[in-house]
DNA sequence: GTTACTGCAAACGATTTGCAAGTGG
DNA sequence: CCACTTGCAAATCGTTTGCAGTAAC
């Protein structure tokens, strides 16, 4: 099994987990937008995604697509970026190195650079061929009180699944 | 004048410049719209601008608003976020701090830090109150095709004009 | 006077939603 | 079998566009 494979099969793995943490059914869509997305690099967007696996000939719908995408933007295997066009752009979140987005405000194109984490402004003004106007660290995460109402949910999650466990053993005990 | 006031004197003249460069009329709208945005801070987007010229009794169009702030946008004064909401933000680039973005992908909420340039992976992990889960640098600018057309157009631009007061001084002569 | 700009309303397009039919658990 | 998901089509909503009237130059 080469690298992508082995990818694959570990996010594969770690969305079952989301789902079944959930309580979320495994449908076969869930997990061939998965995967397909995890078959190329790069950035895509919706239309791109929904034709590409029209192509391979898997039918799906634009509304479970998004439906799904909104599952992997949640258990972070996907990440979501909005460059200033009008369509959203999506990234697997794993397997790709940590890049940033260089964006031409003109024409919309965009391009990848390597992790930058460290450049002072002075360096970026130096990127060669692109004239640096403006540039925004966006930093996206879980705030506090968001985080807090997470934990409870999957404290409650957590709770229920132990129970229906507890309810099965009561079940087969009597 | 305050400071306030100088600064927008100081960009009242840069879009007076830019307007006269690009032969684009000099309205009463357009002075309004930039003077009004730099009457506030922080994000703003377009509904909340609207309203907020309407409270002023300042009549606007929603389509003149758009029309301006492209303009604004193309000549820098003015810099555009989208944080992941279906509306985009806006924000004025002069009289603010540089600053980053921390933004809840569950509630969608925004707030700033203070330039964090040279923030390691390891040290926004340690953001107060807030859970890390990606960060991404957008580097805004122009783009070598994009630089040389801008570049071919501003001397389009300065030779027209030069031409147009070279008639009238042959005009004059005559 | 020309011609770009404004305001209005209609159009657009990405995303969302309601609902009937399908299917996972 | 129940109710979550899917697929379809219609609805939504921020943004754009066409057009007639207005005003900058």
């Amino acid at each position: 099994m080469d690298g992508s494979q082995k990818l694959k099969k570990q996010v594969r793995d770690e969305f079952m987990a989301y789902l079944t943490l959930h309580k979320h059914r495994k449908t076969p869509e869930r997990f061939a937008i998965l995967d397909h997305i995890y078959t190329t690099k790069g950035h895509f967007d919706m239309d791109t995604l929904y034709k590409s696996m029209i192509d391979v000939n898997f039918r799906v719908s634009r509304a479970t697509l998004y439906n799904t995408i909104e599952l992997l933007l949640d258990c972070g295997l996907v990440v979501k970026h909005q460059f200033g066009g009008n369509v959203s752009k999506y990234e697997r979140a794993y397997g790709n190195e940590n890049h940033d987005h260089l964006i031409c405000t003109t024409c919309g194109q965009v391009w990848e650079t390597k992790n930058s984490d460290l450049l002072t402004q002075a360096q970026l003004k130096k990127i060669k061929k692109f004239t640096v106007n403006y540039y925004s660290m966006y930093i996206y995460g879980t705030c506090s009180k968001c985080s807090h109402a997470k934990k409870m949910e999957l404290r409650r999650l957590a709770r229920n699944n132990s129970e229906k466990t507890d309810n099965k053993q009561v079940k087969y005990e009597s």
